[in-house]
DNA sequence: CTGAAAGCGCTTACAG
DNA sequence: CTGAAAGCGCTTACAG
């Protein structure tokens, strides 16, 4: 089995520490801390203590440094400093997609708390695509932040070499998604989606429908299949039947959803309510409800999952399934932060964090 | 980030390395590259070349280093080879604020043509404070990516440090924000923002509108200031007044829009069109006319910027200015990519892409 | 084709 | 309070 080596090496990697600036790229040679400490008089050690321990530097010393420091605008070479404490202060959070409006708060809440320990965030989008194993294993392994939060699906495949490496690279954290068995030796946080979407289906029978369809997510989605069990839970309790046709794959997108809803519409049983798997594909849903003539809810029910900030805006206001995402993002990095500092101690066990049903305009009773 | 990880799970974890595992945090000690080339009996620098330059070992000597690493889980310290390199090969993107949809596309136009020049992509976000001088300028010289892109706008106090930083620290290059002076010195990619707005301002206009409202973004925003150049633009050239209050701040928020709809809709020369510098607003800005009990457009027209995919999902879908979001995004990594290399020739031509009027139906002709 | 060695810029015990 | 020195893990001329 052949290795994976990089598939262009490293050309004209420049001479590092070369002082004559190039004629083409007019950036100046970048101070390094020798170049202070000959500056100042002192070694590079009280240099370095100036910046990282000042308290333990003569008052005289410490003056004399920093003169030097604005006198040659020097600033710590970060790569170097991450490198020396095998630390870099730096979060990384992986996410489907940076439009998302669903993440706003979840980062919000994320960057909060990080904020508050001294670590930086950087996110990583995967632009809609499945993560595999190996992206998150390498991601792992560079070492380039001090720890992981994934926000986006994984694909179920390949993932049981993660929970083998989990032991030797970086913390990871799973927000928001529901996690397969091969994962489950990660902490997480997130709703429990499978009594959410019972919920929400119950709330839809409640008001009468007995037709009603799921717009679903991608099959590889873990989070959208709990949805739909929770559908399927509650149909079943209520001993409503789920016809051949009425669940529908959206893609968590508008456009999936507009198509996904066409087909609904044109179902020989119409549904008379719809259940999407988020607010995203509620929007596309609603829309093509009155594309068609239609109206929301009078002719057919729509609701949502996630309670973005475009529930409330859209006409009819949507009825969906709150997830409390900033406090989702804040428990994400504390457990994140007690994980890198190896105190993790339910490790295994996720964190369950409550939902809230949020009855707006778009679902009304059914009329038939 | 490199992608170096092996394919291969690793082979009893356990037994590799030394055994001096804490017994709070169970990470095993990682293997250096010292540990592989012991193992498989060659010097460092053989390893070394294994991974970075495979061409130059012998094929013997070459499986005999891949087996060490496959069987130590080997991969390199990505932290260590940054260092080493003085290259990241990361670049970074500031953005206001992760979960705003007009980013969707630029960051897809970005990851384009940075995946196809072997380029990572980090995201910062501001969450919605104007970035300062400082902050980009910490930014700037961490050396933590080879270059920077920002999307997000920036406070025009203090930028002049900027320029003078610009040329001892990392390449960058603004995108889809309108530059001041001070920055005028960086490559910029953005559409023509104030020919823009007087163009939708002019449309407005030409469909009897006398009275025409702007909701703005805040001041610190050059961008939001462009537009609504644009739109005071056409309105004097049309010989139309803009009556105290007419322009409002919306903070770019959906919720700052309804506010300022409000506002707008209690003037006692209530506007018949109101023009929102982007799609955000303006979706909160039509919530809240039909909240009032107001038709779009038949009482009020309404006008949106950024053709985001919300745009063609509100009711009645919405006019507005399309922004080549994905184009603007590749051509500022493109951009970025060459002021890396030292190679960016216009360096302070801010290039302009062309925007486009999308005729919906939230805008009618005036009934007044 | 391979190894010994220098060195990237920093931090930190250690010794004074 | 300060300096000399070791070393983090890697890459790469240089010499063979």
């Amino acid at each position: 089995m052949a290795l994976k080596f990089p598939e262009t090496p490293v050309q004209n990697p420049g001479q590092i520490g070369d002082t004559s600036a190039s004629t083409k790229n007019k950036s100046l040679p970048v101070v390094s801390i020798k170049k202070v400490a000959e500056i100042s008089g002192v070694s590079i050690a009280t240099v370095s203590r100036c910046i990282n321990d000042p308290g333990k530097v003569k008052e005289k010393t410490r003056l004399k440094v920093q003169e030097a420091i604005i006198k040659t605008g020097y600033s710590p070479n970060t790569l170097a400093q991450n490198f020396r404490r095998g630390k870099t202060n730096m979060i990384m959070v992986v996410l489907p997609s940076v439009g998302d409006p669903f993440f706003t708060n979840v980062m919000k809440g994320i960057r909060t708390v990080a904020k508050a320990n001294g670590y930086t965030i950087m996110i990583n989008e995967t632009q809609f695509n499945t993560m595999n194993a190996d992206e998150i294993g390498a991601m792992m392994v560079s070492r380039q932040a001090d720890g992981l939060i994934l926000l986006a699906s994984m694909s179920p495949f390949g993932t049981e070499i993660l929970s083998e490496r989990s032991h030797r690279a970086l913390p990871i954290v799973i927000g928001c998604e529901t996690i397969s068995n091969e994962l489950a030796a990660f902490p997480s946080v997130h709703i429990d989606n499978v009594a959410a979407a019972r919920e929400a289906t119950d709330y839809l029978i409640s008001q009468g429908h007995k037709r009603v369809a799921f717009v679903s997510g991608p099959d590889t989605s873990l989070l959208t299949k709990d949805r739909e069990f929770g559908y399927r839970a509650s149909m079943k309790a209520a001993h409503l039947q789920i016809e051949n046709g009425w669940i529908e794959d959206g893609g968590m997108t508008i456009a999936g959803a507009v198509k996904a809803t066409r087909k609904l519409l044109n179902h020989p049983h119409r549904p008379t309510a719809i259940f999407c798997a988020n607010d995203e594909m509620a929007i596309g849903c609603i829309h093509e409800i009155k594309q068609e003539g239609l109206r929301v809810p009078d002719d057919i029910s729509v609701m949502g999952f996630d309670d973005t900030r475009y529930a409330e805006m859209t006409d009819p206001p949507l009825t969906t399934i709150f997830q409390p995402a900033e406090e989702i993002g804040e428990r994400t990095f504390y457990r994140l932060l007690k994980a890198i500092e190896g105190n993790e101690e339910n490790e295994g066990e996720p964190e369950i964090i409550p939902h809230k049903l949020i009855v707006r305009k778009s679902v009304g009773r059914s009329a038939v």
